[in-house]
DNA sequence: TGCGTGTTTCAAACCGCTTTGAATTTTGAG
DNA sequence: CTCAAAATTCAAAGCGGTTTGAAACACGCA
C-alpha cells in the first residue's frame, strides 16, 4: 500500500493525504480523521526512503565504530550507545552504527557526507591528537564529540565531557588526606584525552600534598580485569609497594581486588583503592556501603545527552559549538581506609 | 555536486554516467574511466537515498534493542554488534539499531515493515516463548535469531545457535567426574532460552551420574558480577556448601571467585569452577593455563555469521530456514580440582 | 445577487537516482 | 560501398513521497 493508491481509495489527492497525515493545518478535521482511520485500517505507512529523498533528511545519525582484527570492544560505547539510542527513538532518528578499520575511519566519515546518509555524527574516544573533529568540521557534518581533545589552534566543536581532571584531583586528595603516600595509578590508554586528564588531575593533587610521583607507579592500558590483575599483583610485589590504587575503571578496579585478596590483603583495611565508575548497568557498585569508592558518572547519560544535543544541532535550535561540562561525585565505600602505619 | 550535474559537466547523459560508475558492461571502456576519474576529481558520491528509493533495496539490518528503564544492556549484544558489524561494512549494509522499550519491540518491527526501512532483522536474545518469530514471520520480513525458541508447532525460520545443552552436559560431567556431587548452577534468567537449554545439560548430567538436583544449588539472574558474588556467598554460607560451581558467563564467575577469595578459599582447590566464556574482548580468560576452566564460544564470530547468513538470505543466495549449530568447545583452567575427601 | 475572504483540495513539479526501450554510432561481412 | 548486427548512448519513465502555486468551494456582508 503506498500513498498513491490510499488516496485513489479515499478519492482524495495524494497531497491531501499526505498533508492530513503529516498533520498540516489546512487540512478538514474530518476528512482528516478519515485519513488516518483508513491508513491504520490498511497499515498504510510513508516509504521511508521515498521520505528521506523528498524531504532531504535522513533521519540518520552515524556512529563509527573502528576496531582493528583483535581489538576491544568497549563495554561503555555499548552502554552510551544505549543511552543515545533512547533519546533518537523519542525524536524519531535511527542510529547507524558502522564498524570499520581503525585506518578507513576518516575516509568512512568523508563517504558518510558524499552519499548523505547521516545528518550528523557522534565522535567517541578521542585522543590526545585526535585528527576527526577537523576533518568533520572540513565536511561540515554536524558532530558532538563525546570527551574533547582541544589540541592547540583547533576550529572550536561541540562537546559533552566529564570533569575528569577534578575528579582525579579529589580522589587523590582523599586519599593523600588519609595519609597515603604511594599511590598506584591503573589508568585507561595514554592516546586517550579521558586518560591524560586523569592522569594531570593525580599528578597535580600529588604536587599539592606535597609528595611526588613515581611514574613506576603509573599503569595505562585497556582498561580491563586482566590488566588490573597482572598491575596490581606486580606493583604489590615490590618492596616499597602501594598503599592505594586509583583506577580508571571498575573492571580494572576488581581485579585489583584479585590480587590484593590473593595474597591475603583486603581492600579498605590494608590497601584502599578508588576507581572511576562509569555505571555500567552490568557492574553495578552501589547499596549503602559500595564495594568500591568511586567517582562516579553514568555513560548511559552521556549518550543520551549528547544525542538530544546534536539533535538540536541538526535541527537548528541551538547554533554554534556548544558544549557541556559534567561535573562528578565521590561516593564512598568500603574499599577505603588509612594509610597503615610505616 | 549531483549525478544531473556531473553528467552535464561530462558532456554525457545520467544514464551513461550512472552505468559507468556501477560497473555496467555497455559502457565504453574509455567513456567509464573518463567517468570515475571526474567523479574521483569532484567527490561525487550518489545519494544514499534515492539511490535507494530508486533500487527498492534499503541496504539496512535492524536490530531491536529492548530496554526498560532500569534494565540491563547486555555486554553480550555489544558483542555480538561488533562481529554483525564488521560483516555488513564488508557487504556495504547499515546496522540500525532501535532502542526501545520492551513493550514496543513488536510494534516496532510491524512498523519496520511497513515503512520498509530495512531489508531484515535479526533477533537477540531469544525467550522459551517468543512472540517474536511468529510476529516476523507473519510480516515477511527476512530475519535470523541468534539463538533459537523452538516451542511447538512454531513455523521454521533461521537462526545460529551453540550447543548450550551439549556444553553444560559435558561441564557437568566434568565436575561430577572428579568427584562433586554438589554443583550449584548460577544460569542466566530463567526466561531465557539458552539459560533454559544449559539446565537441561546440567540436569542431563547429572541424573546420568546418578546424583540428584538440589533445586537450592540452581540460580538464575542477569548474569553480573554482584550476582555471583551475593549467589556464591550466600550458597558458601551453608552447612553442605557446594564443592563445585558451573556459571553462565564469566562476569558471574568473577564474582563467584571474589566471595570464595573472601572466606579464605581457593579456586581450583577447595572450590572447583567452570564457566561458559562468551570470549568477550574485555574480558579476556587465555594464556596457558586460563584462570577459569570455560566452555567456550565467542559471540562476535556469532554475530559475523549471523550477519553473513541474514545477507544470503535477502539476496537471495540461499533459501528457506538455514540454521547453523555450534559446538562449543571445553578448555582446561586453574580453577578446576578433584572435589575434596569428605 | 455579487464579491471579497478564508478554507479546503488538487495538479504538477521536484528530490536524485536507476532502468527500460529506443536512438545513434561503429563495426564488419558481403 | 551497403547494410545488418553489435556497441554505445540517450530520453523519459519510474521509485514514493513532499511541497508549491493555483483552483474550487463555502461563508459573510453589502
Amino acid at each position: 500500500m503506498n500513498l498513491k493508491e490510499l488516496s485513489e481509495l479515499l478519492g482524495l489527492s495524494p497531497t491531501t493525504v499526505s498533508r492530513a497525515l503529516n498533520g498540516y493545518p489546512e487540512v478538514n478535521v474530518d476528512t482528516k480523521r478519515r485519513v488516518e482511520a483508513a491508513a491504520a485500517e490498511h497499515g498504510y505507512a510513508p516509504n521511508t526512503m521515498a521520505r528521506r529523498l523528498a524531504t532531504g533528511r535522513t533521519m540518520g545519525i552515524g556512529h563509527v565504530v573502528p576496531l582493528g582484527e583483535h581489538d576491544m570492544i568497549n563495554p561503555i560505547f555499548a552502554e552510551f550507545i544505549a543511552g543515545a539510542g533512547e533519546a533518537y527513538s523519542k525524536a524519531g532518528y535511527n542510529m547507524i552504527l558502522s564498524v570499520v578499520p581503525k585506518e578507513k575511519e576518516l575516509d568512512t566519515y568523508r563517504a558518510m557526507a558524499a552519499s548523505q546518509n547521516v545528518d550528523g555524527v557522534i565522535v567517541h574516544a578521542p585522543l590526545v591528537n585526535d585528527p576527526r573533529m577537523k576533518c568533520l568540521v572540513d565536511l561540515g557534518l554536524p558532530f558532538i564529540v563525546h570527551g574533547r581533545s582541544h589540541s592547540e589552534g583547533e576550529a572550536p566543536y561541540c562537546w559533552l565531557d566529564i570533569r575528569n581532571k577534578d575528579a582525579f584531583f579529589h580522589a587523590t586528595e582523599r586519599l593523600t588526606g588519609l595519609g597515603h603516600k604511594r599511590i598506584a595509578l591503573l589508568n585507561g590508554l595514554p592516546s586517550m584525552m579521558f586518560a591524560r586528564r586523569r592522569l594531570e588531575g593525580f599528578e597535580g593533587a600529588m604536587e599539592a600534598a606535597g609528595l611526588k610521583v613515581d611514574p613506576a607507579l603509573i599503569r595505562g592500558a585497556d582498561m580491563t580485569e586482566p590488566f588490573g590483575y597482572e598491575a596490581a599483583s606486580a606493583l604489590l610485589a615490590k618492596v616499597d609497594r602501594p598503599t592505594a590504587f586509583l583506577c580508571s575503571s571498575l573492571t580494572v578496579a576488581l581485579g585489583v581486588n584479585r590480587a590484593v585478596s590473593e595474597i591475603g590483603l583486603q581492600l579498605g583495611r590494608d590497601i584502599s583503592l578508588i576507581t572511576h565508575d562509569d555505571a555500567m548497568s552490568f557492574l553495578p557498585n552501589g547499596g549503602s556501603m559500595p564495594m568500591f569508592a568511586s567517582t562516579k558518572s553514568s555513560v548511559r547519560e552521556a549518550g543520551y545527552r549528547a544525542a538530544e544535543m546534536l539533535i538540536d544541532l541538526i535541527e537548528g535550535r541551538v547554533m554554534g559549538p556548544v558544549t557541556e561540562l559534567w561535573d562528578v561525585p565521590f561516593l564512598d565505600g568500603a574499599s577505603l581506609g588509612p594509610a597503615p602505619r610505616e
